[in-house]
DNA sequence: AGACTTAGTTTCGAATAGTGAAACCAAACG
DNA sequence: CGTTTGGTTTCACTATTCGAAACTAAGTCT
């Protein structure tokens, strides 16, 4: 029915008002949203009445704009708590940022976008959340390909369906095919290079952070610039990159299991 | 209606249920969230579909338990992004940690709890989110009270009402009344202590944040041990710790005004 | 001041989406 | 092989939500 997004029942349009809100990156006024959503003045209304009623959102009785509430930041305290791979790794980005000096990321996959779940900076120490939790491409992102290499072809094949395949550099792999070759490639070679795909002078080793069974649970990846190293020494340091994600996914793994209350 | 919260309409529900999953802190199978959920099976279920299909949850297709999803990490990363106070305390809490060599907290208020939404740790530079996102009582601990202090009647009224009163130590306030003086004494004073009242051995003196109309956005602390420092040393550092919360209401004030895209 | 926008809130009958008891299915258990 | 446990689906009933339209409260303009 609606043009995009299959918003499901009245829990799905709570949910992408939120998403609206929260892609605004500022305190919102009443009609701001309405001229982005195509919800009925009325409906929007007491949508936003019901998020903020429940704490998702406040309004600033002032201004009488709305902001994204409180209990998101509970809840996402929570969520990265949990997400097996975040606290996990913690202690394992940290050795690697001291081993290697450069930038580190840990990644996963969200709905065929890179969300990035935690980071090191090598210059400012732990920098993280305030970078962390942003998203970006997957066709061309280190940490994106090399999750996308390891997927099984339906999620794949989902993954693909929502690339855009802009050209940001000359490099960009800007096509499915070239994007596919590729993908075969870091399967052969068991890691993915961003050979400055992304962004002009920015190259990257990455490698994917699979469980026993295959599942695709992550990436992790050293980020430096073409005026630092090359992408060959940065290759030398696979094997290590390749062993932290191991450890990562093995303990993560062993985490599930004890469980029992 | 409900013996407890009322939960209205079904996003406050599917909400509660999401909460619920948090709370658990962990993976948890259908049958965990049904024990625990007072909603009938098939509602639960519809729910956790929904919820699910949103991407606020995760199910585990191998071990069918749900987990908190990747949609909830990127909206509470735009939630603590866009939280007024968080980013533009950044450099403030470093420059107060470095210069006392404390622990430091930056907490705000959530339905009369305290929810600490950043940290700066003596020992380690900076650790957030590991420990920032949690939630805490207020009627026992320096934030809470600071911004007890300075709440309107209805908002005290409202959050007073939802005070456990535990005694977790003998220096606990463990009454209505006994608070009220308290915070009566903190408005004369400017500042508020936490005189060994939530955990023993541990004290801190903290000041509230508050906009030029006199509304609390916040609360910051700096805590430390009786082993290393008494109330009375913390107490020199009351004018610092507030010349550097009304830096922060500041900023965070001149935030919104030039928001005219 | 009076007329005319603009922004937000409320109403209310119709339509829809949510409800939950009960039936059902599939493993695991005894 | 009957039974329990854990999860999914059905379906008639009804409470919620929908959204056009009416309304209120500020601004603006003339």
């Amino acid at each position: 029915m609606g043009a995009e997004g299959h918003a499901d029942g009245t829990v799905g349009k709570a949910l992408d008002v939120l998403d609206m809100v929260a892609g605004f990156g500022r305190p919102v006024r009443f009609s701001d949203i309405l001229a982005q959503a195509d919800y009925p003045k009325a409906t929007l209304y007491r949508l936003l009445q019901t998020l903020t009623h429940q704490g998702m959102l406040t309004l600033d009785p002032e201004t009488g704009s709305y902001a994204l509430g409180v209990r998101l930041v509970r809840l996402a305290h929570a969520a990265w708590a949990q997400s097996s791979l975040a606290p996990i790794a913690r202690p394992y980005l940290d050795e690697l940022a001291r081993e290697t000096g450069e930038t580190i990321h840990l990644a996963q996959m969200d709905l065929g976008q890179v969300l990035y779940v935690d980071k090191r900076n090598a210059a400012k120490p732990v920098e993280m959340f305030a970078q962390a939790g942003k998203v970006g491409p997957a066709y061309c992102t280190g940490v994106g390909k090399a999750m996308l290499a390891y997927l099984p072809p339906e999620a794949l094949e989902a993954a693909l369906a929502r690339q855009s395949f802009h050209r940001f550099t000359p490099h960009t792999l800007a096509s499915r095919e070239a994007l596919l070759a590729e993908l075969e490639a870091i399967r052969k070679r068991g890691h993915a290079w961003d050979a400055e795909e992304h962004e002009t002078g920015i190259i990257c080793c990455a490698v994917p952070i699979r469980s026993r069974a295959g599942r695709v649970m992550g990436a992790l990846s050293v980020t430096s610039t073409t005026a630092r190293t090359t992408l060959d020494a940065l290759g030398a340091q696979a094997p290590m990159i390749k062993d932290i994600a191991a450890k990562i996914a093995a303990e993560a793994e062993s985490w599930r299991f004890p469980e029992q209350v």
